[in-house]
DNA sequence: ACTTTTCTTTGGTCTGACCTTTACAAGGGA
DNA sequence: TCCCTTGTAAAGGTCAGACCAAAGAAAAGT
């Protein structure tokens, strides 16, 4: 313990927040979004209109929204019209999109995780589908399945289908969080699973064990077997992370 | 169909993507993170440098910083020494919970599919908890709940220690991403939790019966009893689900 | 040797200008 | 009159340059 020089005795000074401008604009744009006066889809004021109101430079509003926008809360357009101004919005999936690819790419989230979280995501998605799935989300799901059948060569559209496949799954157990991050990890991992389509020998065997498998998942979702479509979709999702090895030279462990 | 008056027969034009200068500034980092030459730790070049070094403004280098830092994956600071300038980070539970926070506050997430998906988080780490938590694991649960049981005024302490305790859980199951969403999620419902403690009539009551719900987590993930303590987990956050009635009015369904 | 001052680097902020996009209004020719 | 061109205004997008604030380092003074 070092005793101070001056001063009368050990005084706490707790310091004192420095908080950034553009933090302060986030901040009252979410007050207003909180007491109610803001909602998806209102349009806040101009750039220059809400610097002056806030009394912060345009630079601070313009880093704010930059930042609400990595969020999926604000769309921003210019010129003039329906489609200009910004926006309060609801992309929740593109923001988290984006924030898995980067955290994936630092390493932060380990693909074993993610993977696992995926399990969680779908068991839970397929469970809840196969009891309370519509006629509507069912005939979805089925029409993805033929389009997969009827695509035969193009692996990115494949690739689409079955992304999509996966996200009805999510929908129809009507969980919108759920939904949004099992969208998110499907489009994060995009261009992993396409370049390990490239990289996988036998094409079209790997397609036909795909389908295979959906239809099994469609089957069990259908005829509302809960545990059956849980099980059948883990071992759907553990088989392809096995067939397709990730990286240059596949597993080491 | 419109033909058009000029050009030769029905040229398809497809427009320019315009892309935002700070969205290439992004583009540019998350490259040299993919290709391993930047990683977590490493210090970016100075907004000045790197401005110049990609050809664009400051402010265009600023607004990526500010997006990317929203992603939680930058950190940034002034001045000369080891704490200033902008490094690559990894705080993603911090950009978790602003993420959850403003779209819970815009009802893009309804209450209830966020207790759902709690629910499903909680229930697979009490699961893995019971399987493989290790003895420091334990240590660090127990010793929350000593603390618990010590603090009997301060709602705010009260509430921190809960989350921690479930946030120790989370990370007894040893998968990142499921701990920063848990630990998101809570710290997301911080303040609309302790406005219901303050409401709550009977607060004794209330906290022993807390601490007599997470003892019971703990003996069932200490004894290794998985369906036990998922089962267990589930109940305690219904029941708190149900005691804390959110909003001014309570549920009206 | 110790303290104080000055310097330098880096992010933080502000100002003001100009560009680009988009709709709409004004004008001019067939 | 009708259509097309042209201009105008409003909004975001971009840029340049200046200055402020923080924090360590080096220089100066005691």
């Amino acid at each position: 313990m070092v005793p101070p020089k001056r001063g009368p005795a050990a005084v706490k000074w707790q310091p004192i927040p420095r908080t950034r401008a553009y933090e302060l604009v986030i901040k009252r744009i979410e007050e207003q979004i909180t007491s109610g006066v803001l909602s998806v889809g209102d349009q806040l004021p101009a750039e220059r209109d809400l610097a002056a109101a806030l009394g912060v430079s345009r630079a601070a509003v313009r880093e704010a929204m930059r930042a609400m926008e990595a969020q999926g809360v604000v769309r921003s357009g210019a010129g003039v019209g329906p489609d200009s101004g910004t926006f309060l919005t609801s992309m929740p999936s593109k923001a988290l999109t984006q924030f898995l690819r980067l955290h994936m790419a630092l390493a932060n989230f380990p693909i074993d995780d993610v993977l696992e979280t995926r399990i969680m995501l779908e068991r839970r998605s397929a469970r809840l589908a196969a009891r309370q799935a519509s006629a509507s989300d069912l005939a979805t799901m089925s029409r993805l399945l033929d389009e997969m059948d009827a695509e035969t060569g193009d692996l990115a559209v494949f690739n689409e289908l079955d992304t999509d496949f996966h996200v009805a799954m999510a929908e129809a157990a009507h969980n919108t969080l759920i939904t949004e991050m099992t969208t998110a990890i499907r489009h994060s991992m995009r261009s992993m699973v396409l370049a390990s389509f490239r990289e996988h020998g036998d094409w079209p065997e790997l397609a036909a064990t795909l389908r295979g498998q959906h239809r099994a998942i469609y089957s069990a979702i259908a005829v509302g077997d809960q545990p059956g479509a849980a099980d059948t979709v883990e071992a759907h999702l553990r088989s392809a992370n096995d067939v397709l090895h990730w990286g240059a030279g596949g597993h080491e462990d």
